[in-house]
Parts: C-alpha cells; sequence; structure tokens
DNA sequence: CGGAATCCCATTGGATACTG
DNA sequence: CAGTATCCAATGGGATTCCG
C-alpha cells in the first residue's frame, strides 16, 4: 500500500538537502550534547545564576556547565548578564528563539516519554533473540 | 503560537526526572548520532536495501550504515528482512514507532530550518564581539 | 550484496587545580 | 562566585580488509 496513511512526506521537510542537511545538524548536535537539554529544562523554570544550574542539575561539572552556557549563548538561545559585583554574579536567561527551541524540545521528549517503554520493550526483545 | 509569555511549563514534561533525564536520553542520543536522522528520512520515502540507502546517503560508510541501521532495529524503529538470495538481499522499512518517531523529526527538522538563519547570525555577532 | 573485524584518530567530556 | 587551564579516559566514527 506504498506505505499508505502512515507516509510523512520528507521531502517537504528535508527533501532539498542532499549532503549537509540543511544546517539542521547544528541544531540535531545540540540534542546530542549530554548536557544542553538539561540547562534549557532548568531555563525554563526562570533566570538562574550559575551556581543554581549547577546545583539544579546534578552531575554536571564546572567545565561543562560553562561549555554548553557559552555554546547556547553562541547560539542566541539564552542571554548571559554579568554584574561586576563582590562576588561575582552572572544570570543566564532564556531568549525568546531559546523558549522557542525549548517548547520544540519539550515536544520532543513528550514523545519520548510517550514511547520509552516500548522501545525498551523492543531492546529487550533483541537482546534476547541475540544472545552475544 | 506568541512568544510574549515566558513560562514553558517544563515540570509537565521533565519534571519528576532528577538525574536521568527520565529515559529521554536515549532517544536524544541518537538524534545526535551522525547519520540516524538521514538514514530515517530516506526510510521515511519508502522501504530500501542496504545499498540504496547508502546510495542515497551521500559520505556514510558501509560500517556506520550497518551500526547505525542495526541501532534503529534494536530500538524496533526500523525493521530488517533478509532474503537468502544470492546475492543477498535485505531491506529496511520503518515500523509504526519509527514513523511516529520520524513526524517528531520532521517537526524538530522544521523548527530548524525555520530558525537557522537567525541562529546563524546569532553566531556571527557572537564570533564578531569576541575576536580570538 | 551485506555485512563483520580491525586499526586508528578526532572529539567529548570528566577530574582536578588555579584565578579574578 | 564564576569561571579558565590542563590532563586524561572514553566514545564516535572513518578507512581498510575479509567473509558467506
Amino acid at each position: 500500500m506504498s506505505v499508505g496513511h502512515t507516509a510523512v512526506t520528507p521531502q517537504a521537510h528535508l527533501g532539498p538537502c542532499g549532503d549537509d542537511d540543511c544546517g539542521v545538524r547544528d541544531v540535531l548536535d545540540r540534542l546530542g550534547d549530554k548536557w544542553t537539554v538539561l540547562v534549557i529544562v532548568e531555563l525554563s523554570k526562570g533566570v538562574r545564576r550559575f551556581r543554581e544550574l549547577q546545583r539544579a542539575i546534578p552531575g554536571i561539572s564546572q567545565r561543562m556547565l560553562t561549555v554548553t552556557t557559552r555554546r547556547l549563548a553562541r547560539d542566541g538561545m539564552i542571554s548571559r548578564t554579568a554584574y561586576a559585583t563582590i562576588p561575582p554574579q552572572v544570570e543566564y536567561a532564556l531568549t525568546d528563539i531559546g523558549r522557542s527551541f525549548a517548547r520544540a524540545v519539550f515536544a520532543l521528549s513528550d514523545w519520548s516519554r510517550d514511547h520509552k517503554d516500548v522501545i525498551a520493550e523492543a531492546r529487550e526483545r533483541w537482546d534476547a533473540r541475540n544472545t552475544d
């Protein structure tokens, strides 16, 4: 039935991109980053300081928080506001495009949450069938 | 959809997950893979054989196509049907959950396409401000 | 054709120490 | 507090060779 109603009409989305995925990889690479999504999630709750972010995201190192926030700031997803106080104070917040991105991320995490059980079962079946 | 309101109500999405992101990372890691999305996109156009996939995805190595298809098959996203002919013939196709996943991926790629210019400009401004 | 196995290198990210 | 700098281990993925 030629995929019938199950067609996803990909041409309308990625069709014209031959090789470089039309720059979509830039965004997808961020999603693949270990901490980016967690930072986005935390900042979607409101403005956060560096240490607040670190405490809110268990396991993230100082270095990776710096790297992650800088990448997001570079892409315009978050703003970074430094106050010349003592001790220093830096506030991070989602920008408009960052909030838009957050909604897209949440849509995907919703999908993941809704299907993670099915995926886990598929993996178990696959691993059971393949006893290596 | 307005961007006016700040809150994205993240608690409803990832709220209860303290540390492990509720298994959402499993899905996000696939998106971070270099080739997974391209394989999904190609298979959303219809059933494909191994070589067809490879020809349709310029730059992918035999090894990475094998690795990528196996991971997707393990997660139940695609089916793998081998015919004991000579020469061998293996057909890959999206499953129902794979098509569902493809739709989620397309939603994200739509977002990327719609915002890649804004992101690119943000990067240029950031790089110009930071001349190192 | 459709892989599997091996080698190898580049990137990611963790741990730790130091600084304005 | 909010980083920067350095070292190091793990992973991802390319190139190549072999195999049923």
